[in-house]
DNA sequence: TTCATATTTGGCAAAATAGCCATGCTTTAC
DNA sequence: GTAAAGCATGGCTATTTTGCCAAATATGAA
């Protein structure tokens, strides 16, 4: 029988693939272009013409970043006729999502009104 | 009175700044030794020592990974002494890592089986 | 003060990433 | 069959990231 990973082994002392494959998910997140095109994923599916138009980019870039989402297990894709079509693939993604979010409203909030106060300093 | 996000606009239409943000705490999540200190620190704050131990890299390294998690908001440092503590500073994260560590889990062992199948026919 | 420890920062080379154009592939329309 | 539409991929350059060494900084101990 093969070396199978351990559940509870994993979540107490992640091992290299484990880790290798959750840092891929993040990265693959960790670029505004494709953020995007997941944000928009949320209300559902989508082809890719409909991602470029979101993006404004030479279609085989947001083509080179559906990929890497694909492969990070991320979005999954169909073909129906001609078209791609594309949909999130993780689940609990829009929970923290939703939360990041939230703190990052908070963030931005406080540092305009910061810069605004340093404006009325000087 | 500064232009301040709008908390429903941000979640309907997020803006750029909001965006990015929000990519930058992904990328930042984004790398294997960033990722394992990130999981180590959720049993508790720790110093730059330790983490480089868990790393095993160099102690600039480290601190370079650090800067980057601390300057994306998802650790934050206190100095005591001569030492140096991070901890965790996004608390959903702990959630979302649970999630996707059982889902990354479920597709290693399913490429293992696959794997193993593969090695039994040739 | 001087020394040692803990951490950050400057600087550099290697590696990875991003984005564009041109090209190739697949499916539908004609 | 040919043409067109929708995506992916090869190939290239510019930019960014990574990781190390060396040097700077800060703090506590002697």
């Amino acid at each position: 029988m093969a070396i199978l990973p351990n559940m509870n082994e994993v979540s107490a002392r992640p091992n290299r693939q484990y880790i290798a494959e959750q840092a891929r998910i993040f990265k693959a997140l960790g670029h505004p272009s494709r953020l995007l095109m997941v944000q928009a994923l949320r209300d559902g599916e989508k082809c890719v013409c409909d991602l470029q138009a979101l993006i404004g980019a030479d279609m085989s870039t947001v083509s080179r970043h559906l990929a890497v989402l694909r492969e990070a297990g991320v979005v999954r894709s169909e073909k129906r006729g001609t078209n791609i079509y594309y949909a999130l693939a993780l689940s609990c993604l829009a929970t923290f999502l939703q939360c990041t979010g939230t703190l990052i409203a908070e963030r931005i909030r406080q540092k305009s009104a910061l810069l605004e106060h340093d404006q009325d300093a000087t």
